[in-house]
DNA sequence: CTGTTAGCGCCTTCAT
DNA sequence: ATGAAGGCGCTAACAG
């Protein structure tokens, strides 16, 4: 690994030429930049990333805090999904992404607390999902830390902000169901209220109704599991037997929701649609196979990783949110017929097929 | 953010004797360490890192390697678990881990070519996952970074590896339908050969076939996935109709099965008994219920950390290969009975509960 | 036991 | 357009 010192000495300049020339500042003569840069990549010259660090009081890393509890668990990887689009654009520019996963206690310490920040060891932080308080994102960001929200999203904040189209997802959805399968009792399985994509699909939700004139009905329970969607599914249809759909606000719930109709007796779809959100692996596999809404997961990592690298390049933004576009994917539980040939493909498979 | 100097001149010392009682480093007395610990306390001081990691060559950065196609990515978050893991106990020293995925041309191209180790921004090397190739471990750990392996390992190295008892596992499933069910025709339906995971699987169920006096027959196909489960089940009822239970070398294999021998008319576990491994979220929910070998995920990136710790603690090591226990958990569909209430626990899924 | 000195590798004024 | 010099914050060698 060479240094800077052993370039400039190769070449007979000085070690101030070479790191202008190298960073693109100004004040040195189009040919010796030239040199200086064909020196570089023949000498293999890498600058070193502490020094540099040291001197300019930046990392060219980026911190994605996620709630431990949301990290790596469950039915599908969400947020490592996110994680992989954020390190996949960032490393193209040779930023590294550093993984913190925050306890309970951690976050109610808030980020002053942990060494990661006061170390200064990122030049920004990414925080995943709607379980990181407000208090600890103001807090970051008001540290002169950049902070940018993923699945997450701050009223009255100019925190940039990456989701997808929630509420347009299940507006879609819902509008499926009316348009498509003439559906007119269609109920709303929802989660913990709070939850801002959660919030989004609800609003999606009634909107479509109240667009097709019909009266919404919304079932909420505390978290968004398979468990609670069992649970919102019975109580949904003890308050109102003649329901004919659900959408719920997750496939979780969904897959819960048509495991407990079956368990009281109804088919599905023949005597409950079922919509889901967030086209998770098992939705395609699941039975009947699942329609949903496709979240961009691992572009919305991407999309963060952009918003980033342009601020870092001085790009100057008064405000940031993104909202990307979700996908109705319509399979059979709807009541759509089943595809002519070829049934499921069965993709997403762990050791299996690539993701777009 | 205090500096040293700050604190030095606050008591009345140099910089040195600072860092000495800092850092626990002889030649301070027991007073004065005690008084710049307090004063380090009441100032809220922490090292810079950049600084440190210019003069110490040492950045407390360890880098989690992953081929990109593996890492967030279908059924079950196995390498996002792992990170987790790691990133748990290395963050309560105080060291960070970024991650890194590999695309197929920089697995070509080798660490070498990365910056991540040409700037030195890491300590040492997690490498996951059978696919990132020998070539490319032993040039990382040739160049004095040091290197583990987590769910991979290398023959004839000293390389610091954790798996977990993938021939344990599958000799205690492969018992389980000899010993519990009675079973005479096994076959094992096995993926990729070379996947030492995979290889480790297979010794564990012919050694189990050997100890009962049965013939092993091992089926493999290209892939771990559903599909190639399905296209290895097909193989078999072909080959040898008179077989009467399959031991899959992993769950997303299994379910393939599940469904393609239902497919070809027979009933699981009636007429044919089924057992995978892995223990991922859906093993619980397929129907039947999935009787599989679980795999410690989480706790093999903590035992990686520690490891790791060891290592920059100068515990000397000559080699460390660690072997975490795997556990059969028994459901329904090797024959079993399903447990007497409440079914199955719903455990797993996204957003939901968490994990020991 | 403690302080002084000298860098680690790079970027950045300030001269030239 | 280029070079010399200084310093980022910390640790390590050498004196006292």
């Amino acid at each position: 690994m060479s240094r800077q010192r052993e370039l400039a000495d190769q070449l007979g300049v000085s070690t101030a030429t070479v790191s202008r020339a190298l960073n693109d500042k100004p004040g040195v003569s189009t040919e010796t930049r030239r040199r200086v840069v064909a020196a570089a990549h023949e000498m293999e010259y890498r600058p070193n990333a502490a020094a540099r660090a040291l001197t300019t009081a930046t990392t060219r890393t980026v911190v994605f805090a996620v709630h431990r509890h949301q990290f790596p668990l469950g039915i599908d990887p969400f947020y490592p999904g996110i994680m992989r689009g954020l390190e996949e654009t960032l490393a193209a520019e040779h930023y590294g992404v550093m993984l913190l996963t925050l306890s309970d206690a951690d976050v109610q310490a808030g980020p002053a607390s942990l060494p990661v920040f006061q170390e200064g060891r990122v030049d920004a932080l990414v925080a995943a999902g709607p379980d990181i308080p407000p208090q600890f994102i103001l807090a970051a960001a008001s540290s002169s830390l950049p902070v940018i929200l993923v699945d997450n999203a701050l009223r009255e904040t100019a925190i940039p902000t990456v989701t997808s189209d929630d509420s347009g997802g299940c507006r879609a959805a819902t509008c499926h169901l009316v348009d498509v399968h003439g559906h007119t009792s269609i109920a709303l399985l929802r989660g913990t209220p709070g939850w801002v994509s959660s919030d989004e699909r609800a609003a999606g939700y009634c909107e479509a109704m109240a667009a097709a004139g019909l009266e919404p009905r919304v079932v909420s329970v505390e978290g968004t599991t398979i468990e609670t969607g069992a649970e919102a599914l019975t109580d949904v249809l003890e308050s109102w037997p003649g329901v004919t759909a659900v959408v719920a606000v997750n496939d979780a719930m969904a897959i819960g929701a048509i495991r407990q109709a079956r368990e009281l007796g109804r088919r599905v779809p023949e005597d409950l649609a079922v919509v889901g959100f967030d086209d998770i692996s098992w939705a395609a596999l699941s039975d009947p196979p699942l329609t949903t809404v496709r979240v961009p997961i691992v572009q919305i990592g991407r999309r963060a990783g952009r918003v980033l690298l342009d601020h870092f390049d001085e790009v100057v933004t008064v405000s940031s949110r993104t909202t990307l576009a979700t996908e109705l994917v319509v399979r059979t539980s709807c009541g759509c017929a089943p595809p002519p040939l070829e049934g499921v493909a069965f993709d997403g498979v762990r050791q299996g097929s690539d993701q777009p």
